[in-house]
DNA sequence: GTTGTATATGAGTATGCGCTCATACAGTTG
DNA sequence: CAACTGTATGAGCGCATACTCATATACAAC
């Protein structure tokens, strides 16, 4: 696939994913999701934000389809839609190690 | 790895790297490179950007470790100094098409 | 019905950031 | 040296958004 022809609105929806991801309070919400399906008041017990807080983060995951929502009862159950994210995770956090490690590395170099 | 045990700090690297990536300038400066290493002149050729913000986000890109520089007279050449971006590229855009097949799918069923 | 609980949301604030204009800086050329 | 080119950056503006507080909504239990 040649990158170049992708269509701006095409980038646009690549850069809004990432943006989605790119707040740390959604990434703890979705490590907390990744081995269990939660509602709303254990998802603030996990991650000791305010409630209207965690509400606003799980509206914008699920709006980016990367959460899935259930209601039951009072109670609204959040699980991962889009388990991809977790392999992005991955990436992201391997590449830091790889940059990491090298200035590590650099930095002992020199003494 | 248990992600679970990701220190608040990795946490907000990833994000960061994430919210680097959340910008569709960046990802056309980004794609531009991809195959051949470009002066600040080419690039705002090639994105249609003034020279200051394309400045600015070659900036970001380069803080980040995803872009490296190399000065050759009065001109900077850029390139890609972290190839995984791509990858990370590719995966989002499958999961866009995937979800986005999914509701043209559904939508048609409707009918 | 009233009361209580779980979640969502309107309003307001503060911070971040993308963009632009103008200008500074670095390096080349004459 | 001066003049010119390519790139970086300070200052300022405007908008998006993360956060909080208070309140609304949805549902359950009595």
């Amino acid at each position: 696939m040649n990158r170049q022809s992708l269509p701006p609105q095409a980038l646009d929806l690549i850069a809004t994913r990432f943006r989605v991801l790119g707040e740390p309070m959604r990434l703890r919400l979705l490590i907390a999701l990744e081995n269990a399906e939660l509602n709303v008041s254990q998802l603030v017990a996990a991650t000791g934000a305010t409630q209207a807080n965690v509400s606003r983060h799980l509206q914008t995951l699920t709006e980016a389809g990367i959460l899935g929502r259930r209601k039951e009862g009072l109670n609204v159950y959040y699980h991962v839609a889009d388990p991809s994210i977790f392999k992005l995770c991955e990436q992201v956090c391997g590449s830091l190690q790889r940059r990491l490690d090298q200035q590590a590395r650099a930095f002992g170099a020199k003494a």
